[in-house]
RNA sequence: GGGCGCGUAGAACAGUCUGGAGUGUUCGCCGGCCUGUCAAGCCGGAGGUCGCGGGUUCAAAUCCCGUCGUGCCCGCCA
């Protein structure tokens, strides 16, 4: 470690070893507590807390201490007094008896409290960030942060990959993401995207042999906040030449296992479970299912097929499904049963059906009337119902019943911490879905490739990709694919994709062309290391895990960005606003 | 673009449903007391555009409309 001249001793780092020397700490005043003729001073720094006692008498600069002062106290490490340690603190066991306190820096009154008990308002705790991050809580996640980074290039320049970095002014692509745009002044009115990711890059790189590539990459998607989405985020992307799926999830496993074992100190279990897309979709209704607690769905359309039951009877003669799931023993009243039907509506359901098993068997139900006893047998079986359990059943067609009980089934099952973690793969998805308008578009990226190439010529529509999903706890930490290699092929995706071949030679022509020069197959994977640590240090959203981050609008409360800029600069850009960016801007200032 | 919630002292809240004087709690802040605390304790004090604008009313923190900010979600996120 470097010497430092200020200090001898980080504040949490002093020990019965150092009882009886004379030592100098550096830090913030976390709590002062005056007694008349003794005070005690708490004093924090990045190595944590240690108790000063001085008689106010001999220092009178303790008088005019307040929290969050900078100050430096030297003095001699003494065991405290019998029945007075502290065995909450890592220091309890000793104090410093101040001889000289000295002031570096004097604190306003705060803002709010610097402590994880307080619940401040975010908006508050970002406009002071500074102070924010002081916090034990938020210091740990920063820590969790780089230390995460730290075992995945420790992990990966073991396995023998190049950390290569991809420039982040480029080209702007109009699918997928919005781009975030840079206007280029050498060439106004031309503007740079900034990356989503290095995918194109780090396809290059492959080409370009570099066979093992990773990056630790910011990427930006000018999209909608989430409590897990900002514009800018952190990925680990990485590639590999000659690989196939299975090089790309030992790798991938490995990492995510280093950085469990790095912050939880817990080893994981591999290889992770793996679901197809498919499979996913059946028995959890969503693409990224939390594996932590069961409440599966259970199809019962083949136990329905006589029903008198209209809403079942019509879903199943339309080619559709029944499907429940057991969400177990619940609170159940009228209110709660429409406050899941309105949830189920918003998901896309019609409606929800639900049922509530009697003591004696006999079903508790609005529909109940209009099942008959085999099929309520049936029923009970199938989704091994006992006594007081609620059972939830939804008919559509396959897509909204699935779907609409994987969001129930978030909702009444989802474990409100990660205590526990269940990392799972999914594989083989579609490679193209249906967009809004009836037209197809690509479900990962135009870049993944098929698993089979003349399926995919033949019936797009039904094509399986070579794409993969990590998910843990029920978060979506990141996708890969095996790529395309053959530049026909690449070819033959955009003329399925809708761009006809002159728009792909011009957009992507440089790219096609890389791929004609002895192209190797590869295949990589990138993950979301903001979630990646939310997840890891229970939080529940990633700007407890990012230092500076955005609210919802986009707006950092500390800095004020976004900002209007001087009209000067934006003429030099070839750039303008429109009249109700102007009239914004007037209002404004 | 849409749905729902929140906005009261420096901070966290109660008060809003059912209109009646800015009414209260905890922390912080200021002053005083206090020699073993560790979220110290005791006494006293200061501190308010009830987000903002409009409306209803004799009377609005409270009801209505609008607006801004903020959070969660849907859309969106190759």
């Amino acid at each position: 470690m470097v010497q430092q001249v200020m200090r001898t001793h980080g504040a949490g780092s002093v020990s019965v070893d150092d009882v009886g020397n004379e030592v100098t700490v550096a830090g913030w005043v976390q709590k002062r507590r005056d007694h008349g003729g003794i005070a005690f001073l708490d004093i924090r720094d990045a190595s944590g807390l240690v108790q000063v006692v001085a008689d106010p008498a001999q220092h009178p600069a303790v008088d005019d201490l307040r929290m969050e002062f900078c100050v430096r106290i030297s003095g001699e490490v003494t065991n405290r007094p019998e029945g007075t340690e502290n065995t909450e603190l890592p220091t309890g066991l000793v104090e410093i008896d101040a001889r000289e306190v000295e002031v570096l820096s004097p604190a306003k009154a705060l803002p709010f409290m610097i402590d994880d008990r307080t619940d401040v308002d975010e908006l508050i705790r970002l406009r002071h960030r500074y102070l924010d991050l002081r916090r034990p809580r938020m210091a740990a996640n920063l820590k969790a942060r780089s230390r995460a980074t730290a075992a995945i290039r420790r992990t990966l320049d073991q396995e023998g990959f190049l950390e290569v970095e991809t420039p982040t002014l480029i080209n702007s692509t109009p699918e997928g993401a919005r781009d975030m745009l840079v206007p280029s002044r050498l060439r106004s009115g031309e503007f740079y995207a900034l990356p989503q990711s290095p995918q194109l890059f780090k396809q290059l790189l492959m080409i370009s042999g570099v066979e093992r590539y990773f990056q630790i990459a910011r990427c930006y998607r000018d999209e909608d906040f989430r409590a897990d989405r900002q514009l800018e985020f952190t990925q680990l992307d990485l590639e590999g030449a000659f690989w196939d799926r299975e090089a790309v999830f030992e790798t991938i496993e490995k990492v995510l296992s280093s950085v469990v074992e790095e912050l939880r100190g817990e080893r994981v279990e591999t290889p992770f479970v793996r679901l197809t897309w498919h499979e996913a979709m059946n028995r959890f209704g969503i693409d990224k299912p939390d594996m932590r607690f069961g409440m599966e769905i259970v199809d019962l359309t083949d136990y329905l097929g006589d029903t008198e039951f209209g809403v079942f009877k019509s879903a199943i003669e339309s080619a559709g499904t029944v499907r429940g799931i057991n969400a177990g023993q619940q609170d159940w009243s009228r209110a709660r049963a429409d406050e899941l039907t309105e949830q189920a509506k918003g998901l896309g359901a019609k409606g929800l059906v639900w049922m509530v098993v009697n003591d004696d068997g006999t079903l508790r139900s609005p529909i109940a009337k209009f099942l008959s006893d085999n099929e309520i047998e049936s029923i009970k079986k199938v989704m091994d119902a006992g006594p007081g359990d609620v059972l939830l059943v939804a008919a559509d067609r396959w897509k909204t019943a699935v779907e609409v009980l994987g969001g129930l089934r978030n909702e009444l099952g989802r474990p409100d911490n990660h205590d526990e973690l269940a990392f799972l793969w999914v594989t083989d998805f579609p490679l193209f879905e249906e967009a809004e308008d009836g037209s197809i578009t690509f479900s990962h990226h135009p870049f993944t490739s098929p698993v089979d190439i003349d399926e995919m010529r033949v019936r797009p529509e039904a094509a399986i990709s070579n794409a993969y999903d990590a998910v843990l706890n029920g978060v979506e930490l990141g996708s890969g694919s095996i790529r395309i290699h053959d530049p026909d092929v690449q070819r033959q995706v955009f003329e399925i994709l809708g761009i006809d071949s002159e728009t792909a030679e011009r957009r992507f022509g440089w790219f096609l062309e890389a791929l004609e020069y002895g192209t190797p197959p590869h295949g990589g994977f990138a993950f979301g290391i903001d979630r990646l640590v939310m997840v890891l240090q229970n939080e529940a959203s990633i700007r407890e895990v990012i230092p500076f981050p955005k609210t919802q609008s986009g707006v950092d409360p500390l800095t004020g960005a976004p900002t209007w800029v001087e009209a000067g600069q934006l003429s030099e850009l070839g750039v303008g606003l429109t009249p109700e960016a102007k009239a914004r801007q007037t209002a404004d200032e």
